[in-house]
DNA sequence: ACGTTACGAGTCTGACCCGTATCGTATTTC
DNA sequence: GAAATACGATACGGGTCAGACTCGTAACGT
């Protein structure tokens, strides 16, 4: 017989794995369109998933608590750096900054920015999505130290902001129109390791 | 007589000035509040300013005009570098960055990233206020490469970038929230001067 | 005095939305 | 087949808001 901690298996329908999966990609789709987070509706929601509003509200309390789990979909891979040069392992990670598997993430980012600074839910899903990738860099940098290649001096956490920093206020802020995106990784790096003062 | 020209004054109670300030005034404290853009009603902006419904509507034809002309005064003064040292200069420059005269700014910023994105008047609102900030800075790097103490063949563009782009990750995203914002500017200046190699 | 325009306050219609409930139907276990 | 649960659809009461409108009043020119 099965035992009873195998099959705690409830009677009746199951809960359709085709309607979260349409769920969570209709909010992805709705925000990657353009609709902000909070003119975001469960109605609109459900009308794109082809599903009805008591389906959404029978597996999430409410809209943040989808919101969250949907934006967790979109954290992507972390970038795996090489490991041989220093410089090439920085220019990667740097390179990698807003650049997520799925092309939705680059309209959805910007839009966190202002629910970062309110909601404590959102602000710590923020920095569980990033906190990995500083860590990443963090060891690349201590790698340099170690290896010789950067000063031992450094602040390696103020370090990480300025070489990600740059990239950042690009990719979300479009902050400088005439900046090329493509190369700045390499540029922003080279720079940051040479300094820009004359010796 | 006066003039054709000197009187287009038209008849009948001119519009109050207090209410345009007041107007304008409601809609930034409700911004600072955390009330996001779009959760910004005309209904509440009309009754924290103490005025009806109509006042705003004959004076604006919706919420995005009038949010255009409210953060019009967002703006604040230009630092102004004493031009001594460059050093110096690009340390006050980075650390007025996100720091205008009006302590609502701060809290109103993070809100902009995302509407700039997607209203073209709004980038170019946004772009109007930054420009000239970009300009007083690439003008001290110009003074600094012609004063030999940065070297010649630096991207100025990509340097502004450098300098810009952590500062502005860490106030208006709070990027790392365990890095010091007081003493950032100089941290990142120094270290963007002196490069982070060993030599 | 009189016409004109603005004022604050309020009303009204038509949207849109939330969260719940209720349909008839479909899918599962016992 | 019966009980249980899910499904999409739709209806509901309660809420907010946009915009246009209406009051009675206030401020200005002639």
């Amino acid at each position: 017989m099965t035992s009873t901690a195998d099959a705690p298996r409830s009677p009746g329908r199951p809960r359709s794995i085709r309607a979260d999966e349409a769920i969570i990609e209709a909010t992805l789709d709705l925000l990657a369109e353009g609709s902000t987070i909070e003119a975001l509706s469960i109605e609109a929601i459900a009308t794109r998933a082809g599903v009805g509003k008591a389906t959404i509200y029978r597996r999430w309390a409410g809209k943040d608590a989808l919101l969250l789990d949907a934006l967790r979909r979109l954290k992507g891979v972390l970038a795996q750096p090489a490991g041989h040069s220093v410089r090439d392992d920085l220019v990667l990670l740097v390179g990698a900054i807003g650049k997520n598997v799925d092309p939705r993430a680059a309209k959805i980012m910007p839009c966190l920015a202002p629910a970062v600074n309110r909601s404590a839910d959102q602000f710590q899903l923020y920095q569980s999505i990033i906190s990995p990738r500083r860590q990443l860099m963090r060891e690349v940098l201590r790698r340099g130290i170690d290896e010789g290649v950067l000063r031992a001096d450094i602040d390696v956490e103020v370090t990480m902001a300025l070489l990600t920093g740059p990239m950042l206020i690009q990719r979300v802020l479009q902050w400088n129109p005439d900046l090329d995106e493509q190369s700045l990784p390499e540029r922003v790096v080279d720079a940051v390791l040479e300094g820009i003062r004359t010796r």
